[in-house]
RNA sequence: GCGGGUAUGGCGGAAUGGCAGACGCGCCAGAUUUAGGAUCUGGUGUCCUUCGGCGUGCAGGUUCAAGUCCUGUUACCCGCACCA
């Protein structure tokens, strides 16, 4: 029988839409799983055949869930705010929510067309002003509990298109748009304090489920060292504290090097004799964009301060103290104590400035380069610390420095505060009015969701702010407070803002008195298992992990975490190997590939290409495989005979094959999963029991449900797969009563044979004995050792 | 520089320390077909005429046994980048 998939797809397609079959149950008593994938910004592209690859793994999992009787959640939705439907938008005078509206249904029909079974009763979109009212909400909680604050900034700005580019625009220096020069600009930006939330971030890592390479990642990007803190008196007569992870190594102190943003410099103006020299260079490093300052690492510049030095407090030595620009304002507190002899960057400086290096941990040639891998060295030129470990001296300075009242133990984080403004139209307006005499305060709840005004152009202005700024009578309002005019924030949310917090909203997508029912929340959430890209790891993930802290705190959510597991697909790349692109000319479109060879395919294709984790490329060949293997499935119809069991040749095979798919889905291992239902396609001969075939489709259905409804129903085996129950094996019947053995002398293979599973050794060397070619190699040697592996092998050691 | 990852046939990739190359693509041969395509069957790491030898980036080591564990090393990919 032929497999037509394009009348067939579009069949169950149809009904599955129509039955509402893959629905949730709002019984809340049922056992639950709520899957998820992270959801797509639907770009003016059209669905890319990287989408398909961590869709279709959590498709398995959801509906091998149903069948093994779950409340299975796995919705979808739109991250629709962002960049390229703006920047459209300008460029063909379009409304964006028009363009976002013919994007989203190009991408609702793709999916569907995929055969994904989402539960679109659920579909949420960011840009809906019923949900960004609860985006707004969040941030106003977030802004009453001070973790929205406001901050001097320097951002990208663009001096040929006036306008402020987020990071991602800026490439190699210049403006991705123009190819203009971008420098630095300060401006005034919301700020949240994801900092505060610093050690919990890492410290909850123990108690989830991610891949190790997420926990790293996340760990590294938050960046703890510990240290201390200590304060170097100056001959100007304050304490200039310092941030360093190396205290045991204070006597090498030979200078200190403050930020050239540092306060200390207008504080010490009148004190400074070489101002003139010390501007010069502070608007230097200010002119530089990031670009030229990493261009710059090799070289040390800097510049010395006249007129005031420091006191190292261990021995109480005046030291020069110079402003440079590899000290950075936003790290520590922008000022450190130069160690030269055990420091790269330092000893580059010194080296330069001619300034004395001294070692204090043996074991290093400090004249041609710093020692710094020097963890298990001695201490030496260094007063009440010599002869100790480097462990013991920093505990010993550390507690000295105490006792002083010159410094203190301190943790140190490399993660910012994140940068929440922007100043572009396509986004959450920032629910804030300032007012003069109030400042900035919260809109009231019920003003909420603060919506976009329609406006003319969506280009920022030529300042820089937000082309809501132009709108004078959006602007300008009154305040909350006091009723007096006030003007409203112009700045919009970053696209991060919708997807903090989309996975609460999906529990109770239309609830109006809250983000979601805390019944919803307390049995949907934690998400049991969440599938996305590495690239998200330190953005949207631990954004995402912050605001529900946030809202653990405040009581909306009751898990500290929200999401108890975390995979990650690798990517697809092209043909070639390389990243699929439209400027490599080697991307591949899936409905393409869904016309010519069926969403089953492509589906069983995208889990075949290999190792779920790794990246692979793409090949329009090998998909013929996953085609023809689909059809011969299909074809196994014309040699089915009677029996609901399994026969006596396949039940051992069937059994395994079950065992062997439950499992690999589970771990992910989608590819030997399918590997294995062929292999056990190509035993069979002849015929296939009712049995044999019912156990094929159900454990293929997840992985190509068209094609399996089809076969099933046209065997009239009764209702549809989706209302079956996930097959079991037995444990015991599993394993086969005869298996072959490989026999090895002295590691290498002499022969292979058959035995009982159950043979004992001894009955396996007494067969193993007879065979000729192993007495060929027994002949004359004395048996040392004999090594039988059940099932596998036997290894005779003889000399 | 730092962090993470990868390395196995012509290709994608399999292998709880236990028969390397499952499964698929491609290729070869045969069947079927007017032909092509499609389909089906068999073969396919490598060297040698055979016996057999050699093979998992490279060099060592542990072990009866190493793709897998240990030490060192190289190449490539991704992320961060003066983080004191």
């Amino acid at each position: 029988m032929k497999y037509d998939f394009k009348a067939v797809e579009k069949k169950w397609q149809k009904k599955w839409e129509e039955g509402k079959v893959f629905e949730v149950s709002k019984d809340y008593t049922k056992p639950k799983f709520y899957a998820l994938v992270e959801f797509p910004y639907p770009s003016g592209q059209g669905l890319h055949v990287g989408h398909p690859r961590s869709y279709t793994a959590l498709d398995i999992l959801a509906r091998k869930r149903r069948l093994q009787g779950y409340n299975v959640l796995y919705p979808m939705g739109w991250d629709a705010f962002g960049l390229p439907t703006e920047n459209f938008a300008i460029k063909n005078h379009i409304h964006p929510e028009i363009v976002t509206k013919q994007n989203v249904a190009r991408f609702k029909s793709q999916l569907q067309a995929l055969g994904l079974s989402f539960n679109w009763d659920n579909e949420i979109n960011t840009t809906d002003p019923n949900y960004v009212k609860w985006t707004q909400w969040i941030f106003l909680q977030l802004f009453k509990k001070g973790l929205a604050y406001k901050k001097e900034m320097a951002v990208n700005w663009c001096t040929s298109c006036k306008c402020v580019l987020a990071n991602e625009e800026v490439v190699g220096g210049v403006c991705e748009r123009c190819g203009s020069e971008v420098i630095r600009k300060v401006k005034s930006q919301w700020m949240l304090k994801i900092t505060e939330y610093a050690q919990r971030l890492i410290d909850d890592l123990d108690g989830v489920d991610y891949i190790e390479r997420v926990k790293t990642s996340q760990k590294n990007w938050i960046g703890r060292s510990t240290g201390a803190e200590v304060d170097f008196s100056t001959t100007a007569g304050d304490d200039l504290k310092i941030y360093t992870t190396r205290p045991d190594t204070m006597y090498g102190a030979t200078y200190m090097v403050i930020s050239p943003e540092h306060p200390y410099i207008e504080k010490w103006a009148d004190k400074l004799e070489n101002m003139d020299e010390i501007r010069a260079y502070q608007e230097a490093s200010a002119r530089k964009s990031d670009f030229e300052r990493t261009e710059m690492a090799k070289d040390k510049t800097g510049v010395m301060l006249k007129g005031v030095r420091g006191i190292n407090p261990v021995n109480n030595e005046e030291i020069p103290i110079f402003i440079s620009d590899y000290v950075l304002m936003s790290y520590g507190i922008g000022a450190i104590m130069a160690v030269p002899a055990h420091d790269t960057r330092d000893w580059e400086f010194a080296k330069k400035f001619g300034l004395p290096i001294i070692e204090v941990v043996k074991g290093g040639n400090v004249e041609e380069e710093a020692f710094t891998d020097c963890a298990t060295g001695e201490m030496v030129n260094s007063g009440i610390l010599n002869g100790l470990s480097v462990q013991e001296a920093i505990e010993k300075i550390t507690q000295f420095l105490e006792e002083q009242g010159k410094g203190k133990f301190k943790v140190n984080y490399k993660l910012r505060d994140w940068v929440f403004s922007r100043q572009r139209y396509w986004g959450e307006p920032i629910p804030l009015v300032y007012c003069e005499k109030c400042g900035y305060v919260a809109l009231p709840e019920s003003e909420l969701p603060l919506c976009l005004p329609n406006v003319e152009s969506y280009e920022p202005t030529d300042d820089g702010e937000s082309p809501l700024a132009n709108i004078t009578e959006w602007v300008n309002t009154t305040c909350p407070c006091c009723g007096a005019p006030a003007r409203r924030e112009t700045d919009t949310m970053p696209q991060w803002a919708g997807s903090s917090w989309y996975f609460l909203r999906y529990c109770d997508p239309t609830n109006n008195d809250a983000l979601a029912s805390k019944e919803a929340l307390d049995y949907w959430m934690p998400v049991d298992w969440y599938n996305g890209g590495m690239e998200h790891t330190t953005l949207h993930l631990l954004y995402s992990r912050f605001w529900h802290k946030f809202l653990y705190d405040i009581g909306v959510v009751s898990t500290p975490e929200p999401y108890a597991k975390r995979t990650s697909h690798g990517m697809i790349l092209g043909e070639n190997g390389e990243k699929m692109s439209k400027s490599r000319g080697n991307v591949v479109n899936p409905d393409d590939i869904v016309n010519e060879y069926g969403a089953d395919t492509l589906r069983l294709y995208e889990m075949f290409i290999g190792d779920f984790e790794k990246s692979a490329p793409w090949n329009t060949s090998s998909i013929k495989g996953c085609k023809r293997f689909l059809d011969r499935i299909f074809s196994l119809q014309d040699i089915l005979v009677d029996g609901e069991g399994y026969s006596a040749k396949l039940e051992s095979s069937m059994h395994k094959l079950v065992k062997k798919v439950s499992e690999d889905i589970e771990n992910m291992k989608y590819n030997t999963a399918i590997a294995a239902m062929m292999s056990v396609l190509n035993d069979i001969n002849g015929s296939i029991t009712r049995g044999e075939y019912k156990t094929m489709l159900l454990l293929l259905n997840p992985f190509a449900p068209h094609m399996t409804e089809e076969a099933w129903e046209l065997c009239g085996f009764g209702g549809a797969i989706t209302d079956q129950s996930w097959p079991v094996y037995d444990e015991a019947k599993c394993k086969e009563a005869v298996v072959e053995i490989a026999v090895q002398v002295n590691g290498k293979i002499k022969a292979r044979m058959d035995v009982p599973a159950d043979a004992t050794k001894e009955a396996v060397m007494e067969l193993a004995a007879a065979d000729a070619a192993v007495a060929e190699n027994l002949a004359g040697k004395t048996v040392v050792k004999e090594i039988y592996v059940p099932g596998k092998l036997l290894n005779i050691v003889v000399r």
